[in-house]
RNA sequence: UGCCCUGUAGCACAAUGGUAGUGCACCGGACUUUGACUCCGGCUAUAUCAGUUCGAUUCUGAUCAGGGCAUCCA
């Protein structure tokens, strides 16, 4: 191989699918994708991957995507969920294709189609109970029996359906359904129900309709009167896939293609949404957007930035099999992105405080310190030092082993855009607690103009007494203790909650210039993590909400 | 015990009828005014058994394992 070829990209088998309709002229080389939400929850982690997968396939190939609220029961959405969907699209940076569309605006079409199949003598109105049904459906292993009212006329089936559709009938009373194969190995060729009858009031069609097509009947006719060229969607629909064929080859219409590809798991996360749910209901979090919950909002709160967010789809892969994506990856793509954009400040969150006795009592010097060496463009800030500064009570040991590059008696260690500090002394109170830790400073190894030559391994982040702001931090973790919470066999999952999810420190020290940040705001604390202003913040009181922290290998070699 | 889908390192995704590669994770090292970042190196895999073939992870069959399918949900 040379060295000009060109290694080939790989591709997941959606787009090995895609390039080879294109090198084939289907379509005339359209690629037109779709996502379907029912308006009736929150988007979380796994909409992401399927918002992503969707859109960025059809970015690839030149397409579109559009945005169809699948509103096809009544019973249990709602419009307010429709414009938190969009938003949570939006935010994570994707644009659909002209305006949100709606399965209920194919309604009408939809009742066309069903004319369509009955005077094909492909469907039937069934008297039958949902028992009757039910039963007659047979079982996997047992074919079904096909309903006496399979025969009725073509006529008789158009009065029967028009009567139903007109409000005659009570809910349950009848339903219609095409004439595919009782004895059919896949369940849902067994005559599957096309319309229900139920007298409730659409979030958009409000009244016109009391009869309502059921998803088999709606969504594969929906992708196919839109145009939509590649639907995809989750394993599960693998059996409904025949289905989907029948009815585009029984109505003549628009060939769509159903693809299935695994949905997305992570590790310490659920997306079932009546679990979620009961986290909500059962105060178990604090919301929809509570920073541990796996929802969009939540994690948008939390600080993952969107980019982070798409990334880590993109990096999970589209395949057949059964995943659960290590948070991991999750965590790398969240840092890789922060790395890039957040500004460094210093923030002590478990302080003690470091009186630099030969530094002048009452003086204060602006030091300016880079708001982010990953990035030139973003300046630099002054940061007031004095006398008596905070630093991290971890950073200090009373009788440190040889690798801890931190303050101990008798060390030396920097302080990040600062001077080199001595450490000379300390003072422990009744209880063993140190309360004051006494050190010199070099006043000529101020950082960039040190000329002292002294050495010093680390390096700590600190905050004037003076002039530091007090802040509450918020510190989360994941959710869970186990990694698949539902699948504990003799627990439920809500024991499975890590009691240690949120820890909320409130003796936290800032820099003064961080009362000043926005809700939303995405910083580094240095040698900590990396955290967002919570949308809770105020000037008076600042919230910080840890997005993920900082790696920590010195951490991970002491736990060996 | 019917039908369908899926088995490649700890996790996830590639590849090819002819050397199994990438990312994350993990381990080691370099660098470092963030024990971060970055850089360098390392680790471990084709479920099993047969068949076809000069050669199989790839094709075929069987076995095993995991998942899915019987809402008037989507």
């Amino acid at each position: 191989m040379s060295n000009l070829e060109e290694t080939k990209p790989s591709l997941n088998f959606i787009e090995q699918i895609i390039e080879e309709d294109l090198s084939q002229g289907k379509h005339a080389g359209r690629v037109h994708t779709r996502f379907p939400p029912e308006p009736n929850g929150f988007l979380h982690i796994g909409h992401a991957k399927a918002i992503t997968v969707n859109f960025e396939l059809a970015q690839k190939y030149g397409g579109l995507t559009n945005l169809r609220m699948d509103d096809t029961n009544p019973s249990t959405e709602k419009t307010s969920y429709v414009e938190n969907i969009k938003n949570d699209i939006k935010w994570l940076g994707f644009e659909w294709n002209g305006e949100v569309l709606y399965a209920s605006d194919y309604f009408g079409k939809l009742y066309e189609f069903a004319i369509k199949l009955i005077k094909a003598g492909l469907a039937y109105v069934d008297d039958s109970t949902p028992e009757e049904i039910a039963e007659m459906k047979g079982e996997p292993t047992v074919p079904g029996k096909e309903s006496p009212y399979r025969t009725r006329s073509i006529e008789e089936n158009l009065d029967l359906f028009q009567r139903m559709k007109t409000g005659e009938f009570e809910d349950g009373a009848r339903v219609l359904r095409a004439k595919v194969d009782m004895s059919s190995p896949n369940m849902h060729m067994r005559d599957p129900i096309l319309y229900r009858i139920k007298h409730e009031t659409h979030h958009r069609t409000g009244d016109d309709w009391c009869i309502y097509p059921m998803y088999d009947f709606a969504h594969g006719q929906s992708d196919s009167i839109e145009g939509i060229t590649h639907s995809l969607c989750s394993l599960e629909f693998r059996h409904h896939r025949p289905l989907y064929d029948w009815f585009i080859e029984k109505l003549e219409i628009f060939p769509s293609r159903q693809i299935e590809f695994a949905r997305m798991n992570v590790a310490y996360m659920i997306t079932s949404k009546r679990k979620l749910l009961r986290l909500v209901d059962g105060g178990h979090v604090t919301g929809w957007d509570d920073p541990r919950m796996p929802t969009i909002a939540g994690m948008r709160r939390r600080g993952y930035p969107a980019n982070a967010i798409r990334e880590f789809c993109r990096r999970a892969g589209v395949a057949k099999r059964d995943n659960l994506i290590e948070i991991e990856l999750l965590e790398y793509a969240v840092r890789n992105e922060l790395n890039k954009i957040a500004n460094r400040v210093m923030a002590v969150l478990d302080p003690v405080k470091v009186v630099i006795t030969n530094y002048p009592e009452g003086q204060t010097e602006y030091l300016s310190i880079d708001n982010n060496p990953e990035d030139p463009d973003a300046g630099s800030r002054e940061v007031p030092f004095s006398r008596e500064i905070y630093i991290e009570r971890g950073d200090f040991m009373e009788d440190p082993p040889r690798k801890f590059f931190r303050m101990g008696p008798g060390r030396n260690v920097r302080l990040k855009g600062a001077y080199i500090l001595h450490c000379e002394d300390f003072v422990k109170d009744d209880a063993g607690t140190i309360t004051e830790i006494h050190c010199t400073y070099y006043s000529d190894s101020k950082s960039g103009e040190d000329t002292s030559g002294v050495k010093a391994k680390g390096t700590l982040h600190w905050v004037s007494v003076e002039h530091a702001a007090k802040a509450e931090v918020r510190q989360y973790d994941r959710l869970f203790s186990v990694a698949e919470p539902t699948k504990e066999e003799d627990k439920d999952y809500l024991e499975l909650l890590n009691p240690n999810s949120l820890e909320i420190l409130d003796n936290v020290y800032v820099e003064p210039g961080l009362v000043n940040a926005k809700p939303g705001e995405q910083l580094q604390f240095m040698r900590k993590g990396y955290y967002c202003v919570d949308q809770e913040s105020t000037a008076e009181h600042p919230v910080f909400n840890l997005t993920v922290s900082l790696k920590d290998s010195w951490a991970k070699s002491q736990k060996k």
